[in-house]
RNA sequence: GGUGCCAUCGCCAAGUGGUAAGGCCGCAGCCUGCAAAGCUGCUAUCCCCAGUUCAAAUCUGGGUGGCACCUCCA
């Protein structure tokens, strides 16, 4: 496996720091709003990866965590007059829903910030005694970030000329402009904690240097994580922050690799809501396929920024249509599962940082290969056999193609109009026995009016939805 | 202003020194009663300029054009 550090911006050999074991810790999402297509994106990013690093057989403890304590989710909560927890399990919820649909399997581990204070309380106050976090008057805590010489060393960032011109003229407690709150002073009532640093909340960047402590670090391994995954918008401030605090309030490194996947894009422009373009994934979902939106999303390598267009989302499920074609043809054929040179050949592609284009390239060789070898020997039963296996291999891998092909083709055709085309269907049949080609292609017709595509087969005619 | 990323066929998109993968679209053919599906074949010298090299889409320098981060963000 080769993947690209993005900090080190080299791409290298991945080895895990105890053998055959992969700690994957990928940032989740803040409950206080429905997932966007970014979201879906990073993901599905990171649940490729967990797919990937399987086969190639590690053991992966895949964490993803879920931010359930956030000023924004106050907010929300008072916009809509409800309290904290009815908004952070109803996005949770759906956010689980909604993976589940796009194909994501759920981490091993799902931690929640609100269930993980005391190992926060117990990293900011070993940040405090090693000296490197102070306490204001007002009773907020501070990370110092000038106590820290590798500060800005993940995101290469210089520090600012004005930040202490900053210093100077603001009315901060922040011995530093570039500080950041560990722990932040509140007694409003509304998500408040009690810690031993008085009642307040926990900063933001906090609960994932706590939860990886928590959940993944060893005292002795030289990093917490093997992996550290995230949008590529968090590598500042968030994930320097989050290794800072790890840096300094441990024996041990943060992570040896940092992995960030690209941008959604809408039309160009990241979304936003001050843009007014935002694609909830809850929308796409009742448009599209959840495996559809997930063949589309993971097509482009996950470091790409990614232009979403409903144009190319509909050209890019031709491609899915053609695994399904052929999964249709070898329909109930049981299967002994074999390991093919194909097999290889994708993970190795796949274990190339990902290169998911590659991969791609590779299906959709075999597919036109096994087409062909299927209409020049449709009695290979061992061909047939490697055949099914590859797709289920494709299918754990790369997590789609897990539909029945005859279902995925009918996807959002009610029952009454699968009658209506069987016996479409059935009458077109007759017409041709008869040699009634005229009335044949009048009731092809007006199936295609309903915006099906009948194909005559040896085994009978099918159906597909266009 | 600071930092960084990107620029490959009509569209999407691999390829980081050895002579341009794949998909969609298009054209031709096979198959088909005709189609559809499937299969076969055809279609780019890589934004511009200069340089390094036997050899560059791939390295270096300079342009031009996009985009992102620097505030919450997947």
């Amino acid at each position: 496996m080769f993947i690209y550090d993005s900090v080190q911006k080299t791409k290298r050999e991945f080895v895990p720091q105890e053998e055959g074991k992969v700690k994957l810790y990928v940032c989740g999402p803040t409950v206080y709003d429905d997932a966007h297509l970014g979201h879906a994106k990073s993901a599905l990013v990171f649940d490729l990866l967990s797919r990937v690093l399987r086969a190639e057989g590690y053991e992966v403890t895949y964490v993803r965590n879920i931010t359930d304590i956030d000023d924004k989710i106050i907010k929300k909560a008072q916009e809509q007059n409800k309290n904290i927890k009815e908004i952070t399990d109803f996005y949770t919820t759906s956010y689980t829903l909604e993976m589940a649909k796009l194909g994501v399997k759920q981490p091993d581990i799902e931690p929640k910030a609100t269930e993980s204070l005391e190992a926060m309380f117990e990293l900011i106050q070993k940040l405090i005694d090693k000296g490197h976090a102070y306490k204001t008057k007002s009773g907020d805590v501070y990370f110092d970030t000038s106590s820290d010489n590798a500060y800005l060393s993940l995101s290469h960032r210089v520090q600012d000329e004005d930040d202490k011109i900053q210093r100077v003229e603001s009315s901060s407690e922040k011995k530093n402009s570039s500080d950041f709150a560990l722990w932040k002073s509140v007694n409003d009532g509304s998500l408040t904690f009690e810690s031993p640093f008085g009642y307040g909340r926990p900063g933001w960047h906090t609960e994932c240097s706590a939860m990886i402590e928590k959940h993944l670090a060893k005292e002795e391994s030289k990093f917490a994580v093997d992996i550290h995954g995230g949008g590529a918008d968090l590598m500042f401030p968030h994930h320097e922050n989050e290794a800072a605090q790890t840096r300094c309030g441990t024996n041990h490194q943060l992570a040896a690799y940092w992995m960030h996947n690209g941008f959604v894009n809408i039309n160009g422009e990241k979304m936003s809501k001050s843009l007014g373009n935002s694609f909830f994934l809850k929308d796409a979902l009742q448009i599209y396929d959840g495996e559809i939106l997930r063949f589309y999303l993971l097509s482009t390598h996950y470091r790409s920024n990614f232009n979403f267009s409903e144009e190319d989302l509909l050209l890019c499920k031709k491609r899915l249509d053609k695994f399904y074609r052929l999964k249709k043809r070898l329909f109930g054929i049981k299967i002994t599962f074999t390991r093919s040179a194909f097999q290889d050949e994708l993970l190795r592609a796949l274990g190339d940082d990902l290169n998911i284009s590659t991969a791609l390239a590779l299906i959709d060789e075999m597919i036109s290969y096994s087409n062909e070898t299927l209409d020049n020997a449709p009695k290979n039963k061992e061909f047939k056999n490697e055949v099914l296996s590859n797709l289920a291999y494709i299918e754990e891998v790369l997590g789609f193609g897990i539909k029945n092909p005859f279902e995925y083709f009918q996807l959002g055709v009610d029952e009454a109009t699968k009658q209506k085309i069987a016996s479409l269907i059935e009458a077109r049949s007759e017409a041709k026995k008869a040699k009634d080609f005229a009335a044949a292609d009048t009731l092809r017709n007006e199936i295609l009016s309903i915006g099906v595509n009948i194909m005559d087969t040896p085994e009978g005619t099918f159906w597909e939805k266009i």
